[in-house]
DNA sequence: CTCCTTATTGACAATAATTTTCAATAATAA
DNA sequence: TTATTATTGAAAATTATTGTCAATAAGGAG
């Protein structure tokens, strides 16, 4: 196995081995700067290392949300789309999806009041539906500037 | 054909023609107060009338979601969900979802500066990215009170 | 390093949701 | 009533995802 990575430890400490597949998934989606398919993953992965399969994508993208690692999105044309969430450079942002061409534009740069307001919200959910929450997902649909 | 709905007159706007299955499937989705998958809204279709295709509800969704009465949700779940927007009783809301048994609550009482804040959100990101935002969707994922 | 145990993998089959196809049907205009 | 053609239902096709299982390889013990 080759050098150790942050995830090494973690999926060492919950008795997960560290294989090939494992290390070249997550190696991917951490390049990446953006939510990808797992078709999109898929193709990446074979480029580092031909002979992985697609189903062990499948599951270890599953398992990297089991972590808290990857988040996964579905913003409405029946693929789902994961992106690494710790250790990412890129930081928390909300999307902008347009329903003509399927453009995603992500956005990171909120207003202050955005990002207290929400978290006053989150709070008052919480308390008022005994609701554990853990996170947020924001999308705004439209049409996008090509399109217009 | 049975009596005239609000809906009637903009289908036959659009050239559409009124038929007894679009017709049993506003009814149902009017009738609903919650987001249905295709499968649930097919049954209730079929208590009222025997012999409509699961196809027709799938076409027939997707119609009123081009014609803007119907908002498509997906929650994580693999399966899509539609709710009837316009006409319907229900004011826009937002979604509390749980990962652990899936249930989804809907939430309509916002703080006022939730409101406010929001359309001053969307206002700059038509602005910046040129973005004809038409709607938007909120999901709070979490646990439960049950499932603590 | 070598051997052993067993988690992990890849190929393939199996599901499940959604879409497509197409001949039969029924809504509307004439 | 008749003609036109959008719409429909049934069945096949597609597509994303999940399950199965024998072969492989990671990592602990010696
Ligand atoms: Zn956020
Ligand atoms: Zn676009
Ligand atoms: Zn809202
Ligand atoms: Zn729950």
């Amino acid at each position: 196995m080759y050098g150790r990575h942050w995830w090494h430890g973690h999926l060492r400490r919950r008795g997960y081995r560290v294989t090939v597949p494992r290390e070249t998934i997550i190696q991917v989606l951490s390049d990446a700067d953006k939510h990808l398919s797992v078709e999109e993953i898929f193709n990446e992965v074979l480029k580092l290392h031909p002979g992985v399969g697609l189903t062990t994508v499948y599951r270890t993208v599953e398992l990297l949300r089991n972590m808290g690692f990857v988040k996964k999105y579905e913003f409405g044309d029946g693929l789902s789309r994961y992106e690494l969430e710790k250790g990412s450079k890129k930081p928390h942002h909300h999307h902008l999806v347009c329903t003509r061409c399927g453009k995603i534009i992500d956005y990171t740069d909120f207003v202050d009041e955005e990002v207290v307001l929400l978290r006053k919200v989150e709070n008052r959910l919480t308390k008022k539906y005994k609701f554990d929450i853990k996170n947020h997902q924001i999308h705004f649909y439209g049409i996008c500037d090509e399109c217009k």
